[in-house]
DNA sequence: TTGCTCCTCACGTCACGTGAGGTGGC
DNA sequence: TTGCTCCTCACGTCACGTGAGGTGGC
């Protein structure tokens, strides 16, 4: 017969484990002194003892145990509960996968951003942009309804983007609550979703501009890249793009005042 | 100004839950009537309630979103908050599949020892044993230290197992202390792990009989084999074999009237 | 007498859920 | 007056860990 400290060092439950299965009735002691109410146990409670620190280890519950304990005593007549018992873990398993690609996918977002707003310049620039894989929804609407298209395509794209988020307008004027735009995002590889248009976005001569701030204030850097647009006798050629370099994020909006949006308008020269 | 069920509804939070928030003073309300009790919440608080509904699906805690929300506002400030998290569920998923793995490994292990005992006949029998993949460990000493065999082939072999755990005697002859021997298991292929000897054993003709009980009842089940082998002439080659076919499980030991242990002696006709 | 082992409360954990019992405005 | 929304306790969850304060045998 041991008393309680031996018998947690065989078995390597904790002293106040062993007093806790012994209340919920899982692992009783062979013997407890009526006097000083010392628990002890003989040699082959052993068995009983690893089998719970077994089946905990898998994640069983005491109650559980004490279930499987009270009608079994051999392994094959608890395959099935073994089985119910994967599929929990499994699921569990999947679950703190998903919620970790969740994270791994919004630290490269932000990683992301940061690198492409790191160094931008504030000039109107003329620069060749490349041509692009593409994927937006397209929609007529006002201009603060554009989140959705990014929710939409952002599900179905996942980890296939590859850059931040860009509208597209296709009127060549303001147009307060029916514009014709499109949002969405670059990607690593085209997709094959109904409503979403995926494809390759031509590149070209475009005149650029760095727009600081809240969106509310947009119309002025609009004007600066107009301006010039206008100075150099170009044709502008829409639809005209804005990236989204640094908006509002994941977690937090963060201050208007720092966010960051490219306006690109492609041009023509006849 | 909204009461506690509308934000509620908005941030999909439980009124539970927003008390609770407030409690802990990551979300208090915009105004809390002195009579009443009542707390009503601003629209802008809806961007910091939909703040922690995210971080709470990163698993973060209560007291580490405080943490984050007392100090920063914008997304790029968190970035090592979450690659701190990211790998705290990478190691919860890796955790719960390795438990769900070994799950999975027992209940094959299960399944496999009910398919062998299934329908074996208890004659002495002639018959044919194919060659198969063995990894074993060879020592010397008294029977019943061979579970220390199986476990140190068991962890280096873990998913390659394909068949029970079987003991070699090399001794002609009973030997009470210092029997030489080797425990280990037939694999689905070979594997090079220093200290156990993995190799194609041959099999043969060989006389074999099913004991079923404990082991210490196993002598009168030799002494039938050996009976047939004396009374048709045949020469045994050692080393025998022990299968156990059902033994002591990996959670109950199980009743020893229910092991079920086939015993092989490969023979020579001269 | 001192140390050691053991004992029984009692409280804490973490993020809420679930009543019980009561109030104020439409 | 009735319903509805909200309020504040208070207790429960799950498997123990962590003291506090005390006892019995060597």
């Amino acid at each position: 017969m041991y008393p309680i400290g031996e018998f947690s060092l065989i078995t390597r439950l904790s002293v106040k484990a062993l007093r806790y299965y012994h209340e919920e009735g899982i692992l009783v002691p062979d013997h407890v002194d009526e006097d000083s109410g010392y628990r002890y146990y003989r040699k082959s409670s052993i068995d009983r003892a690893t089998a719970i620190v077994k089946l905990r280890a898998m994640e069983f519950s005491v109650s559980e145990i004490r279930e499987i304990l009270l009608h079994h005593s051999d392994d094959s007549e608890i395959v099935s509960f073994f089985e119910r018992q994967m599929s929990v873990l499994d699921e569990k398993a999947k679950e703190y996968w998903r919620m970790r690609d969740s994270i791994s996918n919004t630290i490269d977002t932000i990683r992301r951003s940061e690198k492409m707003i790191n160094g931008v310049d504030d000039e109107v620039l003329v620069k060749y942009i490349d041509d692009m894989i593409f994927a937006g929804y397209r929609f007529t609407g006002a201009y603060d309804e554009v989140g959705k298209a990014f929710a939409k395509v952002g599900r179905a794209a996942g980890r296939k983007i590859a850059g931040p988020a860009m509208t597209l307008y296709y009127d060549g004027e303001f147009r307060e609550k029916d514009a014709d735009m499109e949002g969405g995002f670059p990607l690593s590889q085209k997709i094959d979703i109904p409503g979403i248009d995926c494809r390759v976005l031509r590149g070209g001569k475009a005149v650029t501009v760095i727009h600081r701030g809240s969106y509310e204030s947009i119309g002025k850097s609009y004007e600066r890249l107009f301006a010039r647009i206008e100075s150099d006798r170009m044709n502008p050629v829409y639809p005209s793009r804005e990236i989204y370099l640094k908006g509002p994020g994941l977690i937090f909006k963060g201050n208007p005042r720092n966010y960051v949006t490219e306006l690109q308008v492609i041009v023509r020269e006849d």
